[in-house]
DNA sequence: GGATATAACTAAGCATTGCTAACTTTGCAA
DNA sequence: TTGCAAAGTTAGCAATGCTTAGTTATATCC
């Protein structure tokens, strides 16, 4: 019988990074709190002194999700020039991400997504979605008529789209001539940017 | 002791119908095939003979989903004019499909989506899909460059990620100056067709 | 019309899981 | 040093998906 781990150190940090592994190598598994305590080997209940609910610890993980989002698509849209590639940067990056993290993106929109209940997912979500927001505002891109907010939405709506539907292994050949990326996010920055043409 | 009813007639469709309906009174529940059981009036392991897995439960209702949304969205979009208005009400009809039926949007979607170990669901999914796609080709409006397959894709993308979007409560007066459909549908089918003015 | 095969169902039981309750250990602070 | 709160432990409950083995109704074949 192995001796007790009573102070584990970061418990906390160790099941979002053990979710996270598990996420990685099964993007469509249904996470398990016991099975994370015994991989960390914890006992089964251990988790619930961090996260009184699956709920929780899944919140915790979606809001690391959307912080590494903004963080991603903010380094890889600030070295861009010009309208056109600044959005496909963008595009690119969230489509990068989504493909990259499969399981983590999947807790984001689809799992845990009760953003009523947890105010900091919700505040997380919204400061990412900004990093979209700023760059419709700031070249302008809105017409009189449907302001900056509606576009940014919009283009927020498109990659999402996008990234569900490629990360659901929906885009095959009969629905989009490429699969890859790039090609995607250069699509839809063409999109968001018509009326700047 | 209630006398076991050991032929029920149609136990299949009756166990979708009572899915369905259970996604209506809560559409974030996670369905439990031996509830939808009890609720009819059968053993727990009487689904067996009909779905071999929860997995091929939640496939069925999928396609369910994606014939009516099919159905919706030509009727809907069937009594239109001129190229903005199709591609709103499309929109419409989609939006309008989520809206009502939150729960089995998420099936489709999110829950039962191995796409590749059910034929039938995709089979039934590419069938939505073009209807959105004929829409496309038959207004030519693919610029030569992106053909008429990328836009289509394109639209599906902003018209799903706006749908996710919605049934997840995401869109809020900080995303989106208005949250209703008819305004939501007119945002996409401007960007859609915005090459065509 | 009666045997019989098969589909449709029941009953019993197992493993996993989320959660709660009650208890124990550790570290910090008065 | 003592006491207390935080962070663990063990035990156990209820729900769930799935399997196995047995039972009953329906349909088909002769």
């Amino acid at each position: 019988m192995e001796k007790p781990v009573y102070h584990h150190g970061d418990l906390r940090a160790a099941l979002l990074d053990a979710a996270e592994a598990e996420l990685l190598a099964d993007p469509r598994c249904t996470l398990s709190v016991r099975a994370l305590a015994a991989e960390i080997g914890v006992s089964a209940t251990a988790p619930h002194a961090h996260f009184k609910t699956k709920a929780d610890l899944l919140a915790a993980l979606a809001v690391r999700g959307f912080e590494r989002l903004r963080d991603e698509t903010i380094a890889r849209s600030a070295r861009t020039s010009g309208v056109e590639q600044r959005f496909a940067a963008l595009a690119e990056a969230y489509l990068r991400f989504s493909e990259a993290y499969p399981g983590l993106y999947r807790i984001m929109f689809l799992i845990g997504a009760d953003f009523n209940a947890y105010p900091e997912l919700r505040r997380a979500s919204l400061a990412s979605f900004h990093v979209l927001e700023d760059a419709i505002r700031e070249y302008e891109l809105a017409a009189p008529q449907d302001d900056a907010l509606d576009l940014a939405f919009a283009a927020w709506a498109l990659v999402h789209g996008m990234a569900s539907l490629l990360s659901d292994d929906r885009v095959t050949p009969e629905v989009a001539r490429s699969q890859e990326v790039p090609d995607l996010a250069r699509i839809a920055a063409r999109l968001i940017t018509s009326r700047h043409r």
